[in-house]
RNA sequence: GAGGUUGUAGCUCAGUUGGUUAGAGCGCCGGAUUGUGGUUCCGGAGGUCGCGGGUUCGAGACCCGUCUUCCUCCCCA
């Protein structure tokens, strides 16, 4: 067994009938973000540790897959920090690059590097794979994909609207069911931790309201008084728990709450627009909540906050997105605000799965298998495989004369539509045997009609 | 990063308090069927029991370490 292979935790091989299920996914989110006007760009698989330390928190810093310098570089290390047990610094001095962890970081960074060549506002869609050194669990990789489309270089609400209609769009496009899109803005979060007296614990204070829906109200109390928020605050915060109702219901009771906070308010107008937007327009089989405690971890939102879970099935959630006004500034670059959401693919596999949501020809089999007979037939099955594939019907022929058995048994699980038989009778004859695998009916053809019997 | 859990044939899993030669179903290969797959029947191959060490006359089973699986926390797609 030792000598058996394997691959490192939190990662998969993809078989043929993966792949196909896989790109299913990535052409129906292409497609929609394709209709919406974004355009296609890569960045590299690893970035300058520079680039992406210090972007996702403390927490995301430590899920950084680091690249190890190589050769002379390793002479690099700071052995003095080692020695000093600043295991951070350490590791800087050993790892120049690493692996990178999501897409919206490397595409900030592409937007300054190129800022002169790029027309704004910026639309661009990015579908590829993204490693963090998390642990594995169900719907949880090492190496996964996102889909991202992000704008960057207008302020504009209407792009908050696009992002919405995308969701829906691709969702249903793919055949889910029953999805919440869940919205919320930063600046609420902003606002309720103004008005409750502890505007610099903002982050303390939305990471527990977060929880609402895993730890419940008590949970959530708990944990505010386990990061010092003080009473009179928690007894401010405790109404949103209450919130209910529809979204305008949601929305008039905010302004209450948050009538004495400026930036709240603004947060509310934000994201009032948006809902009545959405509500006029109407969505296809999404279903768009506000939700107050929804606050994500990421501490670069500013503005609209998005999160959509699908329905009757258990797994986090299947995409996310936001706003972020200030991204291109950490490299350096004002005042350019951006707003952007990202399809976990893999999730979504998961949940298609397990729905048994995919076509049944999602897999693509072979359409047509020539079975071998000899020598003098396969000549002519070339000829024939020639003008099949001339008409874009794909094709093959069995490699060998193999008992029939064996053939039709390897048709079979190709998943093979149609096997064609050609042997000395009809090479007589100018037919061929023309089979459908699925209903098992055979057919003598000739050769020439031979194409217009397939499909 | 913390705690728990799992690993036996290609896959899903049995395997009693430690005791001969480690089993089943499915899959795979061959045959029944020399020109017919998906059904049936018969036969066969395939395992250093995750890996390393220890206890023992004897370990798949017990102990330690390690890797892996899944779960909770953390965080997230």
């Amino acid at each position: 067994m030792s000598q058996k292979p394997a691959i490192p935790k939190g990662t998969r091989d993809f078989l043929p009938s993966d792949v196909f299920k896989r790109n299913y996914i990535f052409d129906k989110i292409k497609s929609v973000f394709k209709l919406y006007g974004f355009a296609p760009i890569e960045t590299p698989s690893f970035e300058l540790s520079g680039t992406l330390l210090g972007k996702y928190g403390e927490e995301g810093d430590r899920l950084i897959f680091r690249i190890l310098n190589s050769g002379e570089k390793m002479k690099k290390a700071d052995v003095q920090a080692l020695q000093e047990e600043n295991l951070p610094r350490f590791a800087n001095s050993l790892a120049e690059k690493a692996l990178r962890y999501d897409l919206t970081v490397p595409f900030a960074r592409f937007v300054v590097q190129h800022q002169n060549e790029l027309s704004f506002p910026f639309k661009r869609y990015q579908i590829q794979p993204v490693w963090r050194a998390d642990r594995p669990q169900h719907g949880r990789y090492q190496e996964f994909y996102q889909c991202d489309a992000d704008v960057v270089g207008s302020d504009s609400l209407l792009y908050e609207i696009e992002l919405v209609q995308i969701f829906d769009a691709v969702l249903t496009k793919l055949n889910l069911p029953g999805f919440t899109i869940k919205i919320n803005n930063r600046k609420i979060l902003s606002g309720i931790a103004e008005m409750s007296g502890e505007s610099d614990r903002i982050v303390d204070i939305t990471v527990a309201i977060d929880k609402l829906d895993k730890i419940g109200e008590e949970g959530v109390i708990n944990e505010l008084r386990n990061k010092s928020i003080s009473e009179i605050a928690i007894e401010k915060i405790k109404p949103l728990f209450q919130l209910q109702g529809t979204n305008a219901e949601r929305i008039q009771l905010m302004k209450i709450l948050l009538k004495e906070s400026e930036i709240g308010m603004k947060g509310i107008e934000e994201l009032e627009f948006v809902l009545n937007a959405i509500h006029n327009l109407g969505l296809e089989r999404g279903e768009l909540e506000f939700d107050v405690t929804l606050a994500r971890g990421l501490n670069y939102y500013t503005g609209a906050i998005f999160e959509v879970k699908a329905h009757d099935v258990k797994m986090g959630s299947i995409c996310g997105g936001g706003r972020y006004d200030d991204l291109t500034g950490l490299f350096g670059l004002k005042g350019l605000s951006g707003v952007g959401i990202s399809f976990g693919a893999d999730r979504i596999y998961d949940v298609l799965n397990e729905l048994n949501l995919f076509p049944a020809d999602v897999t693509g089999g072979l359409s047509v298998l020539f079975v071998n007979f000899g020598e003098k037939e396969v000549t002519k099955c070339l000829e024939l495989a020639a003008e099949l594939r001339k008409s874009g019907i794909d094709c093959e022929i069995y490699p060998s004369t193999a008992k029939l058995q064996k053939q039709m048994k390897y048709a079979n699980d190709r998943g093979v539509k149609y096997t064609i038989l050609l042997g000395e009778n009809e090479l007589a004859s100018q037919t061929v045997i023309l089979k459908d695998m699925i209903s098992g009916i055979q057919t003598q053809v000739s050769f020439t009609d031979l194409i217009g019997n397939i499909k």
